[in-house]
DNA sequence: TAGATTGTTAATCGATTAACAATC
DNA sequence: TAGATTGTTAATCGATTAACAATC
C-alpha cells in the first residue's frame, strides 16, 4: 500500500549516498535524500541569479543566505553530488550550477501537458517560468468541447481525447492536473495508462496511483491551514493566555 | 539568523507532546510536530469527504486510506490531539471532524489578502475552496493603477497603499503574494510592517520576514524540478544502464 | 465473552547541525 | 606560511513504523 502522495517520496530508496573512497574528484552516489533534492532547485535558483548580476565565486555562507538555509546543510546537500568547490575559495557560480542542473535532469527539455483550463490552468499556461526552467508546455487539454480552440498563451486548448496521441508523439513524461477534484482520479487514471509517470497535482483530492508513478500535489488550502494553526497559536500566545488551559477549556466545550 | 522559508517551521518547537498521565480523555498538550501539523488538513478534508457521503463512523484504517497514508501514521498523528477515538469501534466522523478543525483553527475564519493580482491571483481571487475552509479573501491589492478598480470575483481590485488601513480594520493576520519575484521581499517587508505575520508566497523569491512571522511558499517550478529528478532517474533505469556508470561518464563530459 | 480497533511504546530510519580536519 | 573555506564526521533531533496492550 504505497502512499498516494508519492510513490517515490513514500518508498524512499535509503542508502545515504556511501562514497567510493578512492574516486579522488567526483565519486559516483545513489540516493540523494529526499530533502536534499528538494533544496536542490533552490540552490540552483539562487545562483542563477547569482550568475545574473555576473558573480564568478560564491562561498558556502553567501550561497546559503541566498537559498534561505544555513551553510552547513547547503554543504552538506552539496556533497552528495561531489565535490564541486574548491577549499579556501568557494565555489564557480556557472560550473556548480550547472552540475545542479544536470543532477536535477533540467539541462535536457521536458514536455508538459496541462489537463484542466480554468482558472488555475490559464495560469499555469501563461506561467512564463516553465520554459527558463527546463519544461515545455507541449499542450492544453480540456474536456469541455466550449474551451476547445481557445487560444492560451500561444497554445490552442485541446481536447483531453488527444492526450493518448499527444503522449507517445512527443513523449510526454510530466503531466499538471488543475481540474476539479471531482475529474481529477479519472484525468490521472487516464494519464497513467497514456505513460505518464510525474504528476503534478493541483486538485484538492488524494491520487492514488501504481508503483513507480511520482505524485506532487500543491494545495492552496493546506498550506494556509497550516499558516492558521501557527497564527491560532500565536494570537493565544499574545494574549498571555496559559496555551494549555485554553485548549484545555475549548476542547470540553 | 532564522530560516526565511518558515520561522515557524525552522525553529521548530521540540517538545513531543508529553502527556498528563492522570487525564483520563482529553489531556493537553504542547507542540504537535510540524509533519502532522502538515497532515491535519488532509485528514480534515478525507472527514469532510466522509461527512458528505452520509458516514457517521470510521476506523482509522478507512481514513488513512481516504487521505493517502498508513493507518499507524495516522493514529500517532491524531494522539497529539487527544483521545478521540472509541477502541472496537473507530471514530465519530462529525465529531473528529471538528476536533481537527478545531485544532488547526479553522472554526473562526480568517480574513486574507491577495497581494498581486495577475494570473494567478485572478485565479486564487476565484479559487471556491477558500471560503468553504475558514478563510475569507478580504481585498485584492495590485500596485497597477490600470488594473485597480477591476472587478475579480465579487472583490474589486484595490490600491495596495490600502494596504495598512486594511489589515487594521479587518484584523487581516495573513497575506498572500502573486507578485512577480522582484515585487516579492518589497511587498513581504510592507505586509509585516502592517501587522500581517503569516504569509504564503507564490512568486519564485525567497523571503526573509523578523522572528515570529510564518512564510510558506508555492513553487511550480520547484515542484517541476523534483519531478524531473525522479523521471529522470527513471528513464535511465528504464535503460537498463547502470546509473553510477551513466553518471560518472556524464560529470566528466 | 470474542472480535475489533484504538492509543502507545519502542525500535528504526532519515534529517539537521556544529565542529573541525583537510586543503586551497 | 597564514587565512579562508570546503567536505566530512558524529552527535542530536524529529519522523515513521510495526507491534501490541488496553479496552470498547
Amino acid at each position: 500500500m504505497s502512499s498516494p502522495r508519492s510513490a517515490r517520496n513514500g518508498g524512499s530508496d535509503g542508502s545515504s549516498a556511501k562514497r567510493t573512497p578512492d574516486a579522488g574528484a567526483k565519486p559516483a552516489e545513489r540516493g540523494i535524500p529526499e530533502a536534499t533534492v528538494a533544496r536542490l532547485p533552490v540552490y540552483l535558483r539562487a545562483l542563477t541569479s547569482l550568475s545574473e548580476r555576473s558573480t564568478a565565486t560564491c562561498s558556502s555562507e553567501e550561497l546559503a543566505t541566498a537559498a534561505g538555509v544555513n551553510s552547513a546543510k547547503l554543504r552538506k546537500d552539496l556533497s552528495y553530488l561531489g565535490s564541486y568547490g574548491t577549499r579556501g575559495v568557494g565555489y564557480d557560480v556557472e560550473y556548480l550550477r550547472y552540475q545542479i542542473a544536470r543532477e536535477i535532469g533540467v539541462t535536457q527539455d521536458w514536455p508538459v501537458v496541462i489537463v484542466g483550463i480554468g482558472n488555475l490552468g490559464h495560469a499555469l499556461a501563461n506561467y512564463s517560468g516553465f520554459s527558463s526552467r527546463g519544461f515545455r508546455i507541449v499542450a492544453l487539454l480540456d474536456a469541455d468541447p466550449a474551451r476547445q480552440g481557445e487560444d492560451v498563451g500561444g497554445l490552442g486548448i485541446r481536447s483531453f481525447d488527444d492526450l493518448e496521441q499527444l503522449v507517445e508523439e512527443q513523449r510526454v513524461a510530466i503531466g499538471v492536473i488543475a481540474t476539479p477534484a471531482q475529474a481529477a482520479q479519472d484525468v490521472c487514471d487516464r494519464l497513467v495508462a497514456a505513460g505518464v509517470t510525474s504528476i503534478l497535482n493541483f486538485a484538492p483530492q488524494v491520487l492514488s496511483v501504481p508503483d513507480g508513478v511520482d505524485v506532487r500535489k500543491v494545495d492552496l488550502s493546506i498550506e494556509l491551514q497550516i499558516l492558521a494553526y501557527h497564527e491560532q497559536r500565536k494570537s493565544l500566545a499574545e494574549a498571555g493566555a496559559d496555551l494549555e488551559t485554553i485548549d484545555a477549556i475549548e476542547k470540553v466545550i
